[in-house]
DNA sequence: CGAATTCATTTAACATGTTAAGTATCTCTC
DNA sequence: GAGAGATACTTAACATGTTAAATGAATTCG
């Protein structure tokens, strides 16, 4: 079998934690976790969206959602109202208050990933997303939760 | 600020979740997470180890080996005797039931690799892990827990 | 119109990630 | 050789990942 250390999930793994190594401490300090900076984030970006959008958007799985969202909620740092045509949907959007916490924490977040890109080079970085965006495309479609059907 | 979804964090989440994606059905129809996989394929590589050279193997945090350990052990796929030398350290081993599991789960495991190999390419596949492992070595040494000690 | 279905979101349950604190053992030093 | 410190591992507490089930509201279709 392939050595375990160098398989492609164990490679990926690896590189994203190293790069989140170095948020994490600057978000901690202002009190938020790399899944509610990728909200925040998403929301200043796209204004106000369903929840299931927001989801898409953040890369986060509904229940995972659901719950930083009422955490957030109370935090007021977001906004939620229902959608007045339709009962089940409910519009989330950034609050005031999220916005300026966004001012504070993003001018470091901005120049570690400047840090980053003059570490690894700019060439480089753009090379390796242009890759890591045709991995993921080769293999849509492949795991849409339907092939395993076959199997049980 | 730089578009949320473009940011190297982001491409690396997707590309690790589009991959794996192919794996954990599979995994789950043996009753096997993710992260116990990886436990069970270092040991069989590695053979007798103690807990922490495992979680550095294994990519995995103490807290988080020390609760799986726990349960694989409860399942008899592991085998654990603390060191005779050190009764603080515990040698850690795969069991003959954990390597008869292996031998079951890894053909499909083979042929979920095989098949995203031949997706994205066997070149393109060692050119990625080059350049994953080359961002790993550029941010080496910068967050080891050292540098977030000067803003408190 | 009304039951069945679909849809958006939440809740539940269990597993892991993450940081801090605890426990037991070992080592080192005076 | 006893106490301070270091080391290996575990527990605790809280946040998220993951799948299944529940809830409530809209839509479809007979």
């Amino acid at each position: 079998m392939r050595e375990f250390s160098r398989s492609l999930p164990m490679s990926l793994l690896r590189a994203r934690e190293a790069v989140m190594r170095q948020f994490r401490p600057s978000l901690r300090q202002h009190g938020l976790t790399e899944q509610q900076w990728r909200i925040l984030r998403a929301l200043a970006a796209i204004g106000a969206v369903e929840v299931t959008e927001l989801a898409r958007t953040a890369f986060l799985l509904g229940p995972s959602l659901s719950r930083i969202l009422r955490d957030l909620e109370a935090r007021h740092l977001i906004e939620r109202k229902t959608a007045k045509e339709d009962q089940r949907r409910s519009m989330v959007s950034i609050s005031e208050k999220g916005v300026k916490l966004m001012a504070v924490v993003a001018p470091t977040s901005e120049a570690i990933y400047a840090e980053i890109t003059r570490r690894f080079g700019t060439r480089k970085l753009a090379d390796l997303q242009e890759m890591l965006g045709e991995l993921e495309q080769s293999l849509a479609g492949l795991g849409s939760a339907d092939e395993a059907i076959a199997e049980e």
